[in-house]
DNA sequence: CTATTTGCTGAATAATTATGCATGCATATG
DNA sequence: CATATGCATGCATAATTATTCAGCAAATAG
């Protein structure tokens, strides 16, 4: 039961300070996981745990904050999360409302985000408009940009 | 000398791929840093690298993402990372030069920043002025920005 | 100037982690 | 059924890393 015992192990170092793989196979082997070392060793690997140093000089597993997400995010992905607040939409237009002065950035950043689907945007202070050239697309497009609204 | 090789360390391990204190140990010594795996050891703690397990499955140290900066970042700073090309001064002035579209964005988020020693910003497209009021912070304001760039 | 403190280091070694090999189990294959 | 294949795992141990102890040099105090 490899999967259960590695929801554990996320579940351990985020409630306690773990330094090293004995430790973490002991608590495990509280939880009726009977395994040692050399197994922890491995699941460890396979979680993407990090031994890091904090400010104290200890040492202490964790999942790295950037590894959940993967990557960095791009330019229009931090513009999109911090200043669209609205996504709306009707026939082949998504309109989109922006905190005051942002929607031209934005707009600049999408007409040069290679989103095919995508005609051309307008925006004034704090709305941008997308034309869509498939209407059929437009979901695809509303979507896009939600998911990257935090 | 520890400073000057801390950087080096930086350097060397965005450039190869170091699986063991011992193997960067050697690199450091082909350049000129007579030191030991025990010297490794320690720089890896003060610097907070940490030992992170890739796709392949092979070991490698990386400086995490988030300890360098240890924190997320403001919407201010990111913004300014994302859109600030150019900081210049004069007198009791701050001129900035941002991306096409970006200038008013900045500025309104400056004029809510709270630092202190602004009067006030104008902005037009591509660029914007920050009236400062004691022209001896010009360069505070100037480095402050900078610092953000990236 | 001498003594003391502080910071950095290497050598040796303790502590920790990764892995080669063997085993057991489950499932596919002939 | 007999055999093969693929995991997951423990054991033993190799490999790697952290630390203790001692030395040394520079800075600081007396």
């Amino acid at each position: 039961m490899k999967n259960r015992r590695h929801k554990e192990i996320l579940e351990i170092i985020t409630q306690y300070d773990i330094g090293t793989q004995t430790e973490l196979a002991n608590l495990l082997r509280m939880r009726n996981f009977q395994i040692t070392q050399a197994t922890v060793s491995r699941d460890i690997k396979e979680l993407g745990l990090v031994k890091s140093t904090d400010s104290n000089g200890n040492h202490k597993y964790v999942l790295p904050m950037d590894s959940s997400s993967g990557r960095e995010l791009t330019r229009l992905e931090r513009v999109i999360m911090d200043t669209v607040t609205e996504v709306d939409s009707t026939e082949n237009l998504v309109l989109v409302k922006t905190l005051p002065g942002s929607a031209n950035l934005l707009a600049s950043l999408l007409d040069h985000s290679g989103w095919l689907e995508m005609m051309g945007t307008i925006a004034g202070d704090d709305t941008m408009l997308i034309i869509v050239k498939d209407k059929d697309n437009v979901p695809l497009i509303c979507e896009r940009i939600q998911k990257k609204m935090g």
